[in-house]
DNA sequence: CTGTTAGCGCGTTCAA
DNA sequence: TTGAACGCGCTAACAG
């Protein structure tokens, strides 16, 4: 590996002169710095990260945590966006993975390995409240930190999620429109933000719109396609049926499954509406509620890079919007 | 950030005690281990990678480089593969994001941005033999590297790869045992390792059989659902049509929806059979030549760990197996 | 068994 | 305009 001791030794210079140069510094004579140049230039010569990370506490690199991040569809596209504005500004990604968490002598946490790999700043997702209590240590850290469906808040930390309040609204009046009065929902996990404010959203709408709640319409289970199927399975078997299902896509397509496995079809005998716009609902002519997974992951991008840069910030709410496929009909 | 030093004071020795305590290293009392490891404990402390890297070039992070990862299906999976194994073995990933390459003043390459990180090995994936020019240096460095269907060796260069050769094979034996004997391929981007590898096998089987060779019944494009319908198209307009059609998942299906929306289906008036195992491919009930995908993942990481670690190593090819869906008929 | 010293590659004073 | 000296946090000789 080539130095800056060894640019500095071919263009007889000091390194410090070597250094003012490659970070365009003034106070170089232009014959020198173009000297400078042409031996780095000759030489392949990229200055060692790691050790400027060293000496400046900044590493150009973004750490990256998440438990479900990469076998998740969902979170595929978000990295996609992430990738996009953190590449263009010169940022690689470190993936932290997920290995023993409690070493032999300390309590290891967020906050020590960001810490421990330099990284400027972090983007957290795939996490729920469940897991708040593993943050403190992190949020009260000045490491810039941002989530992804998380809402906390901190001098250092914000985060970027969908309007999934209102996109449940929307799923409900769109069924409303189409004469639907019956509805029934199918929750992903309750103990996650974006749970929680989708049913919040779909419980206004029942409430706004006059329609008939029904406990028995409620399920909930995890962000599966099992549970869709499960869930339908057991709405076929109800004496007073629901007309329509709301559900996140997997879900949707798993209970999907569970009709035609009935021998009945969508959207002849039930409604079906999403959440999220997986590629896979695509496949299924899913009518859905569609969130810019690649802008949240754009969004946190750009918001952590502000927190990073001691520019204002607050956290951003994506908006949602209705997807019109084959899933839904009028009655 | 609490350092070697703040732990060496408050612990009354000097921090080549504890750095030896850290590594555990012999040759220190066990009382003033035993204090060192207490306040190490009390104060949260773990020792900076960073600096660590830079004076051990070991960093304890892999490189990862690939221009379509993530935005890939497959790729996702074996992603998830590499995670597992190196999250193991305590690997962080670093994953370069393909930011600007041509730098003010130098050419700046896969081996440099590997310097630069002190990485201390590196998964090249997506690539295909377009881009062999450009690996030269990295080739010829001894940054230890593994390449995922790409065909590249070197002393410390090393590849896996499923066996699309035979997986063609058994794709068109399956076919003929089923009766079929006109035979169409869709093949994905020419320039890459396993299109060329999985027509040779193609090949093979058809002379093997002794079945009909037809150039019109060949086609080729990229690996997307719209080579596979406009492909599919075109053999539905044909004098001389074929029965069967083997391609890749996503142009499988592609080649699926063109023969629907003419009125046709699927396995009835065309069996088609996939290569890869997507996930989307089971959606269809797709009938394929499976890769294990997160194999591969696992088999690279334990291939590149053999070479950072000295031991001896080669090229991995994994089998790949039949999985019958609902997509071929007897004929 | 413990501490001193030097050095990894780079940035940053501060003199010259 | 240039360079010597020091420090970032850690490991690795080498003395004591």
């Amino acid at each position: 590996m080539v130095t800056i001791n060894d640019i500095a030794k071919k263009a007889k210079v000091s390194k410090s002169t070597v250094s003012k140069v490659i970070n365009n510094y003034s106070g170089v004579g232009d014959d020198t710095k173009e000297k400078v140049l042409k031996i780095m230039k000759e030489n392949n010569y990229w200055p060692n990260s790691v050790a400027r990370s060293l000496s400046t506490k900044k590493s150009y690199t973004i750490g990256i945590f998440g438990p479900q991040i990469l076998n998740n569809f969902f979170f595929r596209e978000v990295f996609e966006g992430i990738e996009a504005v953190m590449g263009d500004k010169g940022y690689d990604l470190l993936y932290f993975t997920n290995k023993q968490w409690d070493e032999s002598w300390v309590d290891y946490s967020y906050k020590e390995k960001c810490e421990n790999r330099n990284v400027d700043g972090v983007i957290m997702m795939g996490y729920g409240k469940v897991n708040i209590a593993q943050f403190d240590r992190l949020l009260k850290s000045d490491i810039p930190s941002v989530f992804i469906d998380l809402d906390l808040v901190g001098s250092n930390t914000s985060y970027v999620t969908s309007d999934n309040t209102g996109g449940a609204r929307k799923a409900v009046e769109y069924l409303a429109e189409l004469g639907h009065k019956k509805i029934a929902m199918i929750r992903g996990l309750n103990g996650f933000k974006v749970s929680t404010d989708r049913f919040v959203g779909f419980q206004q709408a029942i409430k706004a719109l006059n329609l008939p709640y029904n406990s028995e319409w409620m399920f909930d289970g995890d962000y599966s396609m099992e549970t869709g199927y499960q869930s339908m399975k057991r709405i076929l078997n109800l004496d007073e049926k629901p007309t329509a299902v709301f559900a996140e896509d997997l879900i949707a397509i798993g209970a999907i499954k569970a009709i035609r496995q009935a021998g009945l079809n969508v959207p002849g005998d039930y409604s079906i509406i999403g959440f999220d716009s997986i590629e896979i609902g695509r496949h299924y002519h899913l009518t859905t509620i569609a969130q810019d997974q690649i802008g949240l992951g754009e969004a946190a991008s750009k918001l952590l890079l502000n927190i990073i840069n001691k520019k204002s910030f607050s956290p951003i709410i994506l908006p949602t919007r209705l997807i019109i496929g084959e899933t839904c009909r009028k009655v």
